[in-house]
DNA sequence: ACCCAGGGTCATA
DNA sequence: TATGACCATGGG
């Protein structure tokens, strides 16, 4: 169980330092699912380059998609590496979309029976369906991923070695639900990791995010600096 | 040359 | 249920 008012009042420490972080960065939904599936273990600026080599194509739609042979998909978006399985997890997606009536018909889904559908897809694991529900759909789903597993054990609300599901029911039953503050929460928790990131450059007595050191408790940050000042 | 990234699947025990 | 191999590019 986590603690309601720690959560907010992290929340309020993360947006007081970093502001509005104005997520998804995309034009269409489709955009949004699209990224969501190639940031799948890699940098977002990997994804980037591979969104706008489908812009450029006009391949962002989906009777574009649909119609697209998967090895040309896979070129396209190849700077965000993995490209095969990608374009096969894209192409899943793609045709579950036209099985589905179309984007806009997913309105008329719930949101339970949109999300253990799109966990049918091959290629969409809880945090892809995760991000696609908020971010593309806009429905009050908590995303987690690893910086959200990180923060939380640096700052002692965890153990770190909660399920998925666990974490993710744990949080939207203490915050309640609130796709605008679930938008915001996830965004900011990504923004503040990378920040960390960036500091390794400058000094060297700062480790980022992902610096660990081995104990007996597993894998512990090696940074003490939880907040930025 | 090494480590990692806004994960997920599949084979194996 | 829980590891390990695999997918692959680009930046630190």
């Amino acid at each position: 169980m986590l603690d309601r008012s720690k959560l907010l009042a992290l929340y309020t420490r993360l947006f007081d330092s970093y502001g509005p972080q104005h997520w998804w960065p995309a034009e269409t939904a489709l955009e949004v699912m699209v990224g969501a599936v190639l940031t799948q273990n890699t940098s977002w600026k990997n994804v980037e380059t591979a969104i706008r080599r489908l812009h450029k194509a006009r391949s962002l739609t989906l009777p574009v998609l649909m119609q697209m042979d998967i090895d040309d998909l896979a070129m396209l978006i190849r700077p965000s590496g993995f490209y095969n399985v990608k374009a096969r997890r894209l192409k899943n997606l793609c045709h579950w979309l036209e099985q589905m009536g179309g984007i806009a018909k997913l309105s008329t889904v719930d949101t339970t029976a949109l999300r253990s559908s799109l966990l049918l897809i091959n290629g969409i694991g809880a945090e892809t369906a995760d991000d696609i529900l908020l971010y593309a759909l806009h429905r009050p789903v908590f995303v987690i991923d690893t910086y959200t597993r990180r923060l939380l054990v640096q700052l002692e609300m965890i153990r770190g070695d909660e399920h998925y599901e666990s974490l993710r029911s744990a949080f939207e039953t203490a915050l309640g639900a609130d796709t605008r503050l679930f938008n915001e929460y996830h965004a900011l928790i990504v923004r503040h990791a990378k920040e960390k990131c960036k500091r390794l450059t400058s000094n060297s007595d700062v480790y980022c995010n992902h610096c660990h050191v081995e104990t007996g408790a597993g894998l512990i940050p090696r940074s003490t600096t939880v907040m930025p000042a």
